[in-house]
Formats: C-alpha cells, sequence, structure tokens
DNA sequence: TCTGGGGTCCTAGGACCC
DNA sequence: TCTGGGGTCCTAGGACCC
C-alpha cells in the first residue's frame, strides 16, 4: 500500500506566558502579557517577597500594564488577554490602552529555550524528522513514522500532545495535512489544545473561505495589494488565472501565490541547516544623534559587535560580510556592508569594518535603533574558510583605516 | 504614546570576467 | 570600432516570519 504525505504542524499555545504560568500559577485565568522589559521583574519580585515561593506572590504585586513606559513590543498574551484586543507584535503602550490592568513580566529568554529544547526533543523520540521553526513552532513528517497514518494522524498527534504535556505542563496545537502548507493553517483551528486532521479534499471547504493573510508568506504588504484587486479570501486567489496573478504580482510571487491557493506545496521538512547570517540589534530607549550622543552611540556600537563577534565564537563560525542598520526617528531603515576578503569572528574586526559601513551612510537624523551584522558565514576551521582567498594574496594592513563617526 | 530582536529569501542594478 | 550575451559577486532595500 502506498503511504499518503501525512506533515504535522505543531505550534505551542501562548508560549512564553505559559512558561511563566509554571512559575507562577496564581495568574492562571489573568490577563497576562509578556514582553518589553528591561526590568528584572523576577529580581523585584523575589527581594520583596524573599524566602516565599514564587507561587506564593499574590497576584497584586505584579506589576501591571498601565504602569508600563517603554518601545517594546508584546511577544505573548494569555487567552485571558487577548479577549482585550491585545496580541503579539502589539507596541506595549497601544496594549496599555486596551487592556491596562494586564499583568507584565519580562520574557525570560532562558527559561523558554530551555522548555523549547525540552519539547522538541520529546518530538523527536515519537518522529524523528522535525523542522526547526523557531522556540515554539516545528513542522514533523508523520509519513513514515508508525501509526503516523492512523485517523490520518490523529493518534500521533495525540500522543505527542501528551507527552509533551505530562513532561512540561504546557499544551500545544497540532495541524495534520498533506504539506506544510495546509498543516501551518490546520494547527490554527483549533487552539489551544487542539487538533486538525485535513486532506487534499478539504482545501474547497476549510481553505478557500479563509483570509489571504491566512496564507503563510502573505503578509501585510500583499493583502492590501490584493484587497485593492477585490481579492479577499484564498478561494478569490484560486478562481484567478495564474498567468494574471503572475503578471500582477510577479513570476516567482504570483505563481507561488496560485499554487498555495490551491493547496500546492512539495517542501520537504527539513531537519538541519547552516545559518547565514548572524547580527545584533538594540532601539534606545530615546533617540540619539550621532554628534550629540556620540559616547553613548559609540559604547553601543562596540558592544554589539562585541556581541556578536562573542555569538560567532561561541556556536563556531566565521563570516566574510559585515553590515550596519540603523533605523531613523521616522522609522525609516537604512543598511550597509562590506565584504572583506577573508573570514573573520574577531570583534576588533568586526568593528573596524562596521565604521567604514557608518561612513556611507546619513547620520544626521536621530536614530532610534543600531544593528550589527556578519552574513556569508562558514564554519571556523572548515576547508570554505581557510582556503580564502582563492587567488591573489590579501596585502597586509598597510595604514591604520581613518576613524569613523562613532570612533573613540 | 506608535511600531523588539533575530532571522530568511527575493529583487535589481552595476561591476567584472569570459 | 561596435555590439552582444551569460554568469557571478557585491550591495541596498524590502517582504515576511517567529
Amino acid at each position: 500500500m502506498t503511504l499518503l504525505r501525512r506533515i504535522a504542524h505543531l505550534d505551542m499555545d501562548a508560549f512564553f506566558a505559559s512558561v511563566e504560568l509554571l512559575r507562577y500559577p496564581q495568574l492562571k485565568g489573568l490577563p497576562v502579557v509578556i514582553g518589553g522589559g528591561h526590568r528584572k521583574v523576577d529580581d523585584l519580585l523575589r527581594e520583596r517577597h524573599a524566602g516565599r515561593p514564587l507561587s506564593a506572590i499574590p497576584p497584586e504585586a505584579f506589576p501591571l500594564l498601565k504602569d508600563y513606559a517603554g518601545r517594546g513590543v508584546i511577544t505573548t498574551a494569555t487567552y485571558a488577554a487577548r479577549q482585550f484586543g491585545v496580541g503579539s507584535a502589539m507596541g506595549m503602550m497601544k496594549a496599555a490602552k486596551l487592556c491596562p490592568q494586564a499583568i507584565v513580566l519580562p520574557v525570560d529568554f532562558e527559561e523558554v529555550r530551555r522548555y523549547s529544547r525540552t519539547f522538541k526533543a520529546i518530538i523527536r523520540e515519537i518522529a524523528p524528522v522535525v523542522e526547526d521553526r523557531g522556540v515554539d513552532e516545528v513542522y514533523i513528517d508523520f509519513t513514515e513514522v508508525p501509526g503516523g497514518q492512523r485517523e490520518g494522524g490523529r493518534v500521533l498527534a495525540r500522543l505527542i500532545q501528551k507527552s509533551i504535556f505530562d513532561a512540561t505542563g504546557l499544551t500545544c496545537s497540532i495541524g495534520v495535512a498533506p504539506n506544510k502548507l495546509i498543516a501551518k493553517m490546520a494547527s490554527e483551528f483549533d487552539k489551544p489544545n487542539g487538533i486538525t486532521i485535513l486532506y487534499e479534499a478539504d482545501v474547497r471547504s476549510r481553505i478557500w473561505p479563509l483570509a489571504v493573510r491566512k496564507i503563510n508568506g502573505i503578509g501585510p504588504k500583499s493583502e492590501v495589494k490584493l484587497a485593492k484587486l477585490h481579492l479577499h479570501t484564498i478561494g478569490d486567489i484560486a478562481q484567478q488565472d495564474r498567468g494574471w496573478l503572475i503578471d500582477n504580482f510577479g513570476q516567482s510571487y504570483g505563481a507561488w501565490m496560485h499554487d498555495a491557493a490551491w493547496g500546492r506545496d512539495d517542501r520537504p521538512v527539513v531537519t538541519e541547516s547552516e545559518p547565514v547570517s548572524m547580527s545584533r540589534e538594540t532601539t534606545f530607549e530615546r533617540d540619539l544623534h550621532a554628534v550629540r550622543d556620540r559616547g553613548e552611540l559609540s559604547a553601543i556600537f562596540t558592544e554589539l559587535c562585541a556581541r556578536v563577534a562573542e555569538d560567532l565564537q561561541r556556536k563556531g563560525y566565521v563570516g566574510r560580510t559585515i553590515g550596519i542598520k540603523l533605523r531613523y526617528d521616522d522609522f525609516r531603515t537604512a543598511t550597509r556592508d562590506l565584504t572583506l576578503d577573508h573570514f573573520t569572528d574577531d570583534a576588533k574586526a568586526i568593528r573596524q569594518a562596521a565604521g567604514q559601513c557608518l561612513k556611507r551612510v546619513d547620520l544626521k537624523r536621530r536614530l532610534r535603533l543600531l544593528g550589527v551584522r556578519v552574513g556569508k558565514l562558514a564554519k571556523a576551521g572548515s576547508p570554505d574558510h581557510t582556503r580564502w582567498p582563492a587567488a591573489a594574496p590579501q596585502p597586509l594592513q598597510v595604514a591604520e583605516p581613518t576613524p569613523d563617526l562613532f570612533g573613540p
């Protein structure tokens, strides 16, 4: 008998918030948002309630959204907070208007990553072909897993859900479908803690009525453009002529959009991949000016370079393209980059190259963000990296490079 | 009182080489 | 002297995702 391709998408429910609720179960059912925050809420609470278990801290002791002042966005909101219209990626200040009484907690990345590793390890024990899609999501290929075909994947999905819950106390939602594209949409159908099974034949009835934005790959810009063409649902796209879509959205995107609307997607579940770039960036608490705040900017810039270098070294990569990113007070973004003739993971070398990039960008406007990126990565010590440069030997550093604007 | 931080992929023009 | 292509690399910006 031939196997049906069965791909699952698993999404942890309100992951960041749920992880916090494990620590503070007294907040269950209350509106809680995670995000922003440079404040050390945990430290604060621990100090104030020294000696008592975290779970004994009364809910009234927690900081509220209405008292929040800062530039952060919300990473996750509990379902109780979502009732008020608060959601991911929303600015904290806007959220505070909608739900001032919500409790705010900062992201605890270490804790989140710990649970992330745990739930992914549990999945891999059950079904080994797993693709990482960030801390709280994965695709899983059920096709050849023993029992992966039973009830279209429902039996295996249930087993995974239960295993994760038993080990962590966390819930997730799973969609199982013929491919990643449909599985991703299906996992949203029954949240939280749900399972949705879809087949090719369900595309018309279950997928076509959905808004175009539900397709993973159609974002806010394309949504607006589609609306102007009077296309609102996925079915609307499916009814269009493929050539017409290509004329309006380009060869690649237009054809992809047509396939997506018909539920066609043959991308494999990719279990391993190499990073392409590593970066660090920071948004300032207030907008800074290149001249007036030179000292502050210089220190931040050097620190960002040091942190990228650290990341590269810790993970064992070197890179050849050094880039910077600026965001102006009007939210426009500028990037500059420079490709070196050798690979590096050295903070000073990165700082020097990034400094050269800085000279090519307008520094008259106030800045709200500064970032440093290293691309064209290779594994440290790999032939790819040691072979470089291929032909001409690089000249010795002849002169000290001229200092950049943020220079000491 | 707008709008984080970490990524990937695509496009498009120009340089440069064959 | 003029007129070509094709291929690859570099750079800047932008869409999108988690």
